[in-house]
DNA sequence: TGTACATCAGTGAACGCGCGTTCACTGATGTAC
DNA sequence: TGTACATCAGTGAACGCGCGTTCACTGATGTAC
């Protein structure tokens, strides 16, 4: 009797796709303003549903940002992972330009991020859920560096690595007078340069 | 006839000392939780008066906090004035250790400043000001790495210190299990390994 | 010295707003017999 | 096949809260004559 159970995955994956549908659409807000300005009615209104109807899917607001948080990021995981972990040779310099282009073009998680270390522990199951997020992304750093060499503090590397990469995207950004383009030009080049300082500091350990 | 103007200047120190209180009633809060989070009603009740009156002395909430951010910043504004226009030798470990330690132990004033910058220009007049105070940073950079023997690219220099010192301050941040001693030795390390790795970028120039 | 008026800091209470979330209910679909 | 019941997504309206800010007023001090 295979019929109950597929009946069942059926269900759940119409119950993913709603779930889906709700990201989406806050997704859709996240890119015209700051993610802590869009409100659960707008969210509704955008996915054509009422506000309460988020509710029978997602506990609280919290849940629904941190759930749309770890979809959206695992895109750049996915890219690190095949760029580390599957490239036949690992490069610092692609990996600081990924970064760099992911969370310029997605700039609605580089805030929440920054929001989230800013803000620090609010529920411990979220805060394992984003420590193990950040976690991932410098164990991946960490094979990076190996395969560059590194012998010593690779983790300290990894950290110091994320640390400048965040402060690039953090500090520079677009203004009135300054397009998208331009930053994101100026991002990479500063990274670029950030990327050879690494280099030459591991070649000659 | 002195008197007149005398007593007008009085006038204005009393003025400039209510305008204080209510700026270091605001500082003890933001000790406390995070500045979003402080409201006017709690700064009026720690300075000992009513809401209302802080309307007598601020236009709004936002010039207050922009107020006691642009005082506050002084300090290291002072202390880096002295260290690299006044100092026999200009020195990027002291300055960064400098940073490192004024943005740790006033992490309010981080945390606006990171605020400001993925905000966006809010108000003309606030933007410009703010800018003005990030300018002046970068100014001061700019001395020490010619000092340094930097030759070009000098305020790219200056831009690229300045985001890496801000992402150390963004990501090392202490947690259930780290105390902020262990994170100021921690973000100081790794302050010192990149002013090393600047120091043989401008060397090698 | 005395009186009328102006100035202005200070106030408690209220305004108006937007928010996250819950309530009490509807109606469609699935299940048991 | 038909009927009674359970489940559950969906809903509009309301709850309760906290916020920045304003209102209408008081009372002390300074100024003019």
């Amino acid at each position: 009797m295979p019929q109950p159970s597929t009946f069942k995955r059926l269900k759940e994956q119409e119950k993913d796709l709603r779930k889906t549908i709700i990201i989406e659409a806050a997704e859709k807000l996240f890119a015209s303003k700051p993610f802590d300005k869009v409100s659960m009615r707008e969210i509704a209104k955008e996915a054509g549903i009422s506000p309460a109807s988020i509710y029978r899917h997602f506990p609280d607001q919290q849940s629904l940002f941190i759930e749309a948080f770890s979809r959206g990021t695992r895109e750049i995981k996915d890219d690190f992972d095949t760029m580390i972990f599957h490239g036949d040779s690992a490069n610092i310099d692609e990996v600081v330009d990924r970064f760099i282009e992911y969370f310029t073009i997605n700039d609605q998680y580089f805030r929440m991020m920054i929001n989230f270390f800013l803000l620090g522990p609010v529920d411990q199951e979220m805060f394992e859920r984003l420590t193990n997020i950040e976690r991932a992304m410098l164990d991946q750093f960490d094979i990076l560096f190996k395969r560059m060499g590194a012998k010593k503090d690779i983790r300290f590397l990894s950290q110091t690595l994320f640390a400048t990469l965040t402060g690039i995207v953090a500090i520079f950004r677009s203004t009135p007078d300054k397009s998208s383009e331009e930053i994101l030009y100026h991002r990479k080049r500063i990274a670029k340069v950030m990327a050879q300082l690494f280099r030459k500091g591991i070649a000659r350990e």
